[in-house]
DNA sequence: TATGAATGAGTCTTCATTCAT
DNA sequence: GATGAATGAAGACTCATTCAT
């Protein structure tokens, strides 16, 4: 499901490039796709100019135009990128687990770390990817699901040992999904007040635990297990 | 907290009009917010023109800059306008709700139907905050913090009135609020799987009820209730 | 067939204004027009900038696209122009015509004195017409036809009137054709030795005229008349 | 008159090249130029590449640039690349002529026939030259009278030796230049209704016999025969 | 007040030309 | 000699903003 590192930049969805080498191309596009990444994650796609993008790259404008169709395209490629390193670094970053518990804690701490390590980024995936037409939209959902899956993964194998109760999936993934995301989309409110990791800690336990008391299942018993 | 209606579009944080007459430059920014939010929610804020406004509004495009500085002034007051009429329309949803939770739950679902009824619009505050200049940047994280308030206060009192556990109110809030936004950021997700209301009524499943069986409190420990 | 003077630049084939007003469309569009022709012709259509034309025509870059698409509008409709400009000329100048040849040889005077009066238009049509997409560059071949029906109806009617020989009309029109538009494409010849009405009248006496001596015609009896 | 092959290209009118080699040059030359012509033929100078060219040559960019100054060298050495086949072949065509007029109408013959097999190259000498520097310009212009004399020597032996009449030398001598062009000017009107050779008979039939009746010349006395 | 024609600074994109390998 | 990656000046086109009516 993840790529290979290294592979990843080397031919996607219909990006052209003037130029044959393919380690030249890789190298150059990395190059450009990462000042791209920091221009449009701080100032936004379109508040970014290829003149801006091409001088943090320490390249010509022109040379932008050998590797990248467009504008678009840089766009494009930048947020693949960010969502490729999320389906690449998290699974690293879980490898030494032993359960399923441990397996899903690491995850999601992985998972806000990384995001932690690349705010700009993130927020630019959120921000920006109305921009992209509509075909390669499409294509950043899917890598978002496999994101997403993930984390589902874990929940499930938690689901299955009987370490969770029966529990709403899909809704529960999401709720973990956001709460990563959150991290990105509400720095302003929370870096500061906390760590990453106390952040995922403090949320888990919000996540985990019973919040209703018994007096309150009595009182609003409707919807009190799974819905739907 | 909410303001009145009729007040508030009227001459807030620097707005300049070139017209007087409080009545109508109050009538027109909203006949034109209304047109720019519909415009800016469905393209982003640099992709509309002036012109496209103007001509959705039905006005001329000197209308426009006879009621707004510039065309930031437009994004400004529209997202301003979102976030208002969130603090608006949620309390009157929750009007006749006896208990605690019967109100907290109100309270959620009045906020997702709004969202509902706004995803545009919701997604345009997410999009573009950032394209606001600092000082305007900051007033809209405040209005956000004020929608924050009403899910906090329902939170309090259901602790308060023991209905919640001792709970996490900070991070259970913005659960809450990531929640209800998810409904329009993923709605490409959501929609069609589900209705808004079915939504909520899994979503507070999920949140409000115990995810660890008791094998899995004793494995994590750690984190288990309250951390930080 | 010509149409009629000021109604012409009115609704030209899918060129577009973003102007509703025809009488200013009108207006500017010859201004803007007259400049370009002008540019183009001295220059070529590649070598002219927008700038330039906005330039000379004195207004503002922003407002030729005001009332052009794009600069390839501006080609077409200058090459229009000049074309159009033929069709509504000539008949003017060989209206108190008596007989036959009398117009004929007004309307070979006529066509050539236009061109005269227009060479570096000429020149343009001739030159750029390619630069034109497909539909468009049929569009002028079409005008061009109607142009040489003005000297192909002229020859009909001397041959009809026992005034010509029974000729080769196809040819002979074709002859005359490019015998005028010589005037403009080989101006850096002929301007200088002789007026354009000397220039008709030996072009004539040489095309109307016996070439072949009765000795020559006896050698070169084939095709010596009509072939095909 | 006509260069003799290969020594033609080698280093004409200031075209510099960094190659040192004679004969290589003058390989690479033809090998471009050939390219060239090609292209700007079917797309015009300003739309065709150095790119392009390089790509139709076979060889890179860099190497155009090995042996010519700049873009319009290459233009400058097509053209006259062209206008020096017209006064190789069209000598070659006429060897077997016995008589002055049976060689007048193998002049105007082959003349046609090599036009026919370059159209593009003919009407790429036609728009292009305007972008030649004035000096060139001039050159080419040359070059164009040295061909034009090849007919102008032609009409000239048939009147010498009283196969035509007493005849306008240079403006008979301009109507076959310019009938030859028509050929490639208005390829689109003629191709595909007629041959070429059937195009000059019907040509000749028309310019060298009498088109006025006894009762036109009475008419139009004026001009009849020879004026200026 | 309302209009919309006019402006021109700012952007993307192309492509002739250079130069290190 | 040959290559083709890199450069950056130049040009088409857009659109926020102004201003005369």
């Amino acid at each position: 499901m993840a790529l290979k590192p290294g592979a990843r930049a080397a031919a996607p969805a219909g990006v052209k490039s003037k130029v044959e080498d393919r380690a030249l191309v890789d190298r150059r596009r990395r190059q450009i796709i990462k000042a791209a990444i920091e221009r449009f994650g701080k100032q936004g796609y379109h508040a970014t100019t290829i003149s801006e993008i091409a001088g943090r790259a320490g390249v010509s404008v022109g040379l932008i135009y050998q590797y990248f169709g467009d504008k678009e395209d840089v766009l494009f490629l930048a947020i693949l990128e960010v969502l490729d390193s999320y389906l690449e670094r998290i699974p690293l970053a879980v490898a030494g687990s032993r359960n399923p518990l441990e397996r899903f804690r690491a995850t999601v701490h992985a998972y806000c770390r990384v995001i932690d390590a690349n705010v700009d980024a993130t927020v630019l995936a959120y921000r920006e990817t109305k921009s992209l037409r509509k075909a390669r939209r499409n294509l950043v959902k899917q890598k978002e699901l496999e994101t997403n899956a993930l984390i589902a993964g874990c929940v499930e194998d938690c689901a299955r040992t009987g370490i969770f109760e029966d529990v709403d999936v899909e809704l529960l993934t999401y709720q973990l999904v956001m709460f990563a995301h959150a991290w990105a989309l509400k720095a302003w409110h929370f870096r500061g007040k906390m760590t990453v990791d106390q952040y995922v800690d403090r949320g888990l336990a919000v996540m985990l635990n019973q919040v209703l008391t018994p007096r309150g299942r009595r009182q609003g018993g409707r919807g009190a297990r799974r819905v739907g």
